[in-house]
DNA sequence: CTCTAATGCGAATATGTATTCGCATTCAAT
DNA sequence: ATTGAATGCGAATACATATTCGCATTAGAG
């Protein structure tokens, strides 16, 4: 940030910029998300912004910390995977993935779809951390000598095809696929696959 | 195409921006190719770009359109699923995929990355499709009352799985996960899940 | 060889977006 | 109430890119 806002008003414009960046990557798409409409939405000159970041990609990124925050706060409450079924376990998570990518108005849907061009790292790193652990968890309690270098593929193939097969049918209106089928196909797969 | 070329210099004048097209995408990305550049590349001028092109979507369109072929063939050249092993076809299939993503300089990720706003249907519904078909003989012939709906929802997953897992690990130059390794991994886990 | 339609050119123009800077307003310490 | 620092403003400026158009050159039919 290129200079702290200290006072009261200050702080709150910041904010204020941040959640104006996610309504314009909802209703503009990042690609014609302009540093000029984010300061429109949020009710700001665009003098005002440039105070606080230095463009689109700063306020993107700080609108991404604030996610992951909200992410990382959900995944906490859903069942761990060493006192539940794994199936339940998995079949939660999927729905809560799905829950995500619907929320915001698809906010999370367009941040997915551009994850290359963003600062996607840091939260995918956190995403496929987090269920490192569960699953390390899990199987060194059910089986104690996994071998944990193939749960790394295993966790890395898992979580990208999960995310990315979510986003993909979120993304194509066309209904022929319920989502409910490809959530519990998901789930079939993801359970073979790491018990076999 | 705004206008047919006539004569041979003009065709080839529009073959040689379509390749352009390519290499301007693969070393500037898709965000930073520009009509000009292009045209550059080509060794044309920007105004004859424009006789035959809208913009720069046209001429994506017109190399991905030229690009669906090469693939097709490709895919033609595979071993079919009827009169082979399933997991030696699954392994072949996910290899061929990973030899095309790597081929021409990084073109198909570059690509993949920007699906979603890409003309990238036509390309994605020829590959499920041939998936899909491919399946569907296998399955004939295996099981012979497999339910088809169910298969549909099979191959929508797997596909996108596959595809951009490979994708996911080909972005990241991080090589703690070897390749062989994830290729491995998505046949254990498309094998398993196609059969079970 | 001649002539016309086709082709090719690229400076000029239009448009969209980023970024700055001098001035006006507000805060909060005293 | 006074005052300096912080904040806010948005027209002005800079830059990247898209797109056109009048003129020069070339192909190829006759």
């Amino acid at each position: 940030m290129r200079k702290h806002p200290r006072q009261r008003r200050s702080r709150q414009l910041v904010d204020s910029l941040i959640e104006a960046t996610g309504r314009a990557l909802v209703e503009y798409g990042l690609d014609h998300t302009t540093t000029v409409r984010i300061a429109e939405i949020a009710g700001v000159s665009v003098g005002s912004l440039y105070q606080y970041f230095e463009g689109k990609e700063a306020l993107v990124e700080a609108l991404m910390d604030k996610l992951a925050g909200d992410i990382a706060q959900g995944l906490r409450r859903l069942p761990l995977a060493d006192d539940a079924d794994l199936r339940e376990t998995v079949d939660g998570a999927i729905r809560f993935g799905f829950a995500v990518l619907h929320s915001r108005d698809g906010l999370y849907l367009e941040l997915v779809r551009n994850w290359h061009r963003l600062p996607t790292n840091r939260v995918a790193d956190a995403l496929q951390q987090h269920f490192m652990e569960l699953s390390r968890l899990y199987f060194i309690k059910h089986y104690r000598d996994y071998p944990i270098e193939d749960l790394q593929v295993r966790v890395f193939i898992v979580a990208n095809s999960v995310l990315f097969t979510m986003v993909r049918h979120a993304s194509q209106n066309d209904a022929l696929l319920r989502e409910d089928d490809i959530a519990a196909g998901l789930t079939d797969m993801v359970v073979g696959y790491m018990t076999h």
